[in-house]
RNA sequence: GCGGGCGUGGCGGAAUGGUAGACGCGCCAGCCUUAGGAGCUGGUAGGGUUCUCCCUGUGGAGGUUCAAAUCCUCUCGCCCGCACCA
């Protein structure tokens, strides 16, 4: 018998797919009238070229591998496509760095990253294959632009912005996590910058209700989106500047508390805060203030913990619900981009509001009262004893007819007075912000917009798409694109009037560009359009799409905008672009994420070189639950291998010993040789269910180990009788069948030696019922709960022959003698409980 | 602070109310031996032991149940997300 040597057969294995081209999905012959329930679109997240697939990279794709291969296997035609996020911040810092230019060095680590799902076996459709910066792709990257440009779903505006001075850039909300670059880290600045937004608001109210669409969804994912949309329902209700001509609307979720208000907040950023101060005594004080807190960095602005600060305007406010005058204070707390900026403060009921009354010894007014956690009763004169806002449910005080009345009932009774008297109305106010697209960096998509004098911002007409993005000499990110320097770049004829234009030099965020690649896939060399409509409804939406947690909000929620907008565009049928998801969990080593900086990095391709990517696939799959965090351990690999050389070693065993033909229904086997036909049964059903419906690996590569444990124990009894080597026979076939999704190479290699063809165009093997049970199995008997005796019982024995057989056992007699016997649990299959006393 | 998740041998993990620790790693022993870091077989939660069993045991404390790793309450620890969002 030869050695397992992994190399030979999986380059020979991986030339056969290439050459035969096995993954390739067919377009639909007529795809709006096709059938689509035996279709399955199966996508993992596309990797960013930064340089080579790392460990989190082979366990995305070898899921999403096994589960292509699984379904293909089981009736479906597969789509599993796979292409590059080319553009992005690294490639082009990389280039800074090497010299090289970025569309170079893409190039080099995109056709790394192809030999490297090419030497794992994945079983990908290459000929979709796609990368984001081909100007085939950004074309239509910019064609959307315009589109959403058109609705009105895409502007410029003036704001305060996010910038990274680290990457010399701007950046979405999503992108700054705690005041950081997503990216590298540094402290995020604010800036004000007119950028480039997309309007996600629009559809926040849809992303939320869609979620519907989206049972399989991982609870946490939804979970983190929803927070991060942020709905919240209440009132806008309109206070009234005095002495000047002046509504100013505030967002409260808490209309009932309105006859608490005791002042009156605007944030720094407000443009009313000018005007209020104007040539009075407050005005330097003020300006101060709002220049201070413009300079603070973001990240200190957001601590929740941080001292209250503000500045009194010297104006007062009416409110509306008893004319009283309130102060107007300016105070960093109140963030100008959520609601509208201005907040009615009622420091009674609102922790925030309550630090600042007490810092600046403004009254404190109970319009709650109930009690605290502590028991203790907060009544309508609490207000100058409080220690700390009330903010749960009780009954209205000091709030005119509306007293008595409990929170609830009481916000909807203001809310709609003050509809009646055009004060206020029934709002509602969402956390998410505009996405923020304009991106002042090179290796990304140029926005196609020209200024010109006359006419204004101008897009550029459809049929001069792309705008391409020119090379330039330096990259280096100055604080403005590359490109501005780039005089042939920037100049450019107005389309409408035909003078001279000036382009947008910013480019698009990456994230756009992943927002509608899944759809690119479906028809990906269509030069006349994105895609063919039928053709992407035909395969879209994905049926599994497979990525890290950590694109929960990011890629996810701006995939799930873009498909909507397509949808409302009728360029697609479908709200959903993914309607099952996965995320993996991540791979640890020493206690640690891997990474660079930390040196525990584990180098796929090393283990691909040591024990070959069957191994490597099997392994990465058997170490846990595919979503939980799991720790490399380098051992484990090895007896991964150790698992697939038995598997080699037994088969070829069979494979000499046991003449082909040789294949006897299982009538005439004797018991040993039946155990081993049930143990093969068992493990077909465990093994399905367990990949089909529950993802997890683990578990049913641990059966097919039992297995080939239970087969090497058999075997040589089995090989004396032709009914054991049929059995045999059967069982390796079985081991080859089921593994092949995790370990294709060596799989296809046996399933050749057993003499058969194409094992990949097999189907997949059915349990067989009238083999899936004993007839007999181990009774357990417990006495009190504690387990006291097994024994054999028939499968078709009922509860009383049960019973008689566990009170006749000598075991438990002597647990039951002397005793009463209270109550009898018999479980047929399980186990007879007595309770004796 | 709010929301979510997790806690089981030396390690990764099985067990979705019914035999806790499947399977794998590691370790121990035996066999084989063209002597090998290979392969095959057996053992391996802790404690006790007459070697057959007995006791204890799933972060901790209570509870529900004939029966709890699993369900409920409280609590401790770790991880993740959000965090002055009115």
């Amino acid at each position: 018998m030869d050695k397992y040597v992994p190399a030979d057969i999986e380059t020979k294995w991986q030339k056969v797919w290439e050459e035969e081209r096995s993954f390739e999905a067919p377009d639909p012959e007529t795809p709006g009238g096709a059938d689509r329930s035996l279709k399955s679109y199966v996508l993992e997240m596309l990797p960013y070229p930064s340089g080579t697939l790392h460990m989190g990279h082979v366990k995305n794709y070898t899921m999403g591998d096994v589960i292509a291969r699984f379904r293909a296997r089981n009736g479906y035609t597969i789509f599993h496509p796979m292409g590059y996020d080319a553009f992005g911040l690294p490639a082009e810092n990389a280039a800074i760095k090497t010299g090289l230019p970025p569309a170079e060095l893409t190039k080099i680590n995109t056709d790394n990253i192809k030999q490297q799902l090419h030497r794992l076996g994945v079983s990908i459709d290459w000929s979709r294959e796609l990368a984001t910066c081909d100007p085939e792709y950004y074309r239509w990257t910019q064609y959307f632009f315009l589109k959403f440009y058109e609705r009105g779903l895409a502007y410029r505006k003036e704001a305060a912005v996010n910038w990274c001075p680290s990457c010399a850039t701007v950046l979405a909300n999503e992108q700054v996590v705690q005041g950081a670059c997503e990216r590298c880290g540094s402290a995020v600045e604010t800036r004000n910058l007119a950028q480039w937004f997309l309007k996600i608001t629009e559809y926040a109210e849809r992303l939320l209700e869609d979620f519907e669409l989206l049972q399989s969804w991982p609870e946490r994912v939804i979970t983190m989106q929803r927070n991060w949309i942020g709905r919240s329902e209440g009132a806008e209700v309109i206070f009234r500047v005095d002495d000047m001509d002046l509504d100013i609307p505030v967002f409260t979720t808490r209309p009932d508390t309105l006859f608490g208000a005791t002042f009156f907040l605007l944030a720094p950023e407000h443009d009313l805060v000018i005007r209020l101060v104007e040539g009075t005594e407050f005005e330097n004080p003020v300006h101060d203030y709002v220049t201070s807190s413009r300079l603070k960095p973001m990240v200190d602005r957001a601590m929740a913990e941080r001292e209250k600060t503000g500045e009194f305007t010297g104006r007062y406010a009416t409110n509306p619900v008893n004319g009283e005058k309130i102060p107007i204070w300016v105070s960093d707390y109140v963030l100008m981009e959520y609601g509208t900026g201005a907040i009615m403060a009622v420091p009674a009921h609102d922790q925030r509001d309550f630090e600042f009354a007490r810092k600046f010894g403004i009254e404190v007014r109970v319009v709650v009262s109930g009690e605290l956690e502590s028991g203790e009763a907060v009544g309508v004169d609490a207000g100058a004893t409080l220690e700390t806002a009330f903010d749960e449910e009780g009954k209205m005080v000091n709030s005119g007819r509306f007293d008595g009345m409990a929170i609830r009932e009481a916000g909807q009774a203001i809310t709609e007075w003050l509809n009646g008297e055009s004060l206020g109305q029934a709002a509602v106010s969402y956390r998410l912000r505009d996405w923020l697209v304009s991106r002042q960096r090179y290796w990304g998509a140029p926005i196609p917009i020209i200024y010109c004098d006359e006419c204004g911002t101008v897009p550029v007409p459809e049929d001069q798409l792309p705008v391409l993005l020119p090379e330039v000499e330096d990259y280096a990110p100055k604080g403005k694109s590359p490109l501005a320097t780039n005089e042939d770049f920037v100049n450019a004829i107005c389309p409408k009037c035909g003078g001279p234009g000036r382009r947008e030099t910013d480019t698009m965020d990456t994230f756009v560009d992943s927002s509608w690649y899944f759809l690119r896939y479906t028809d990906p060399r269509n030069d006349r359009e994105p895609f063919d409509q039928a053709i992407v409804n035909y395969w879209m939406p994905v049926d599994q799409y497979i990525g890290g947690v950590e694109h929960a909000i990011l890629h996810l929620m701006y995939a799930r905008f873009f498909t909507k907008v397509l949808y409302d565009l009728d360029l697609v049928a479908f709200k959903e672009p993914f309607n099952n998801l996965f995320t993996q969990g991540m791979i640890y080593y020493q206690g640690a994420k891997m990474s660079k900086s930390k040196g525990n990095v584990v180098n796929p391709d090393e283990h691909v070189e040591n024990y070959g990517a069957d191994t490597l696939r099997l392994y990465i799959l058997f170490m846990g639950p595919p979503e939980l965090d799991v720790e490399w351990q380098d051992q484990g690999i090895e007896g991964t291998f150790r698992f697939l050389g038995r598997v080699w070693r037994l088969i070829n065993e069979i494979i000499e010993k046991v003449e082909p033909t040789v294949f006897s229904d299982f009538a005439n086997a004797d018991e040993q040789a039946m155990k081993l036909v049930r143990k093969t049964n068992q493990t077909i059903s465990k093994f399905t269910a367990d990949v089909a419906e529950r993802f997890r690996f683990n578990t049913a590569i641990s059966a097919v180990m039992e297995l080939v444990n239970e087969a090497y124990l058999a075997k040589d009894g089995l090989l004396a009788s032709e009914e054991g080597r049929g059995v045999l026979r059967f069982t390796a076939e079985s081991i080859v069948k089921l593994l092949d999704p995790f370990a294709p190479h060596v799989c296809a290699e046996l399933w050749q030696r057993l003499g058969h063809n194409r094992l990949w165009n097999e189907s997949w093997p059915q349990a067989d019922e009238r083999y899936l049970v004993d007839e007999t199995y181990e009774l357990v008997v417990q006495v009190n709960g504690k387990v006291r005796g097994r024994l054999r019982a028939s499968r078709s024995a009922g509860k009383d022959e049960l019973l008689a057989a566990a009170l006749a056992s000598e075991q438990v007699a002597k647990y039951t003698t002397g005793k009463n016997i209270v109550k009898e649990i018999v479980v047929p299959g399980r186990l007879v409980n007595l309770v004796v006393k």
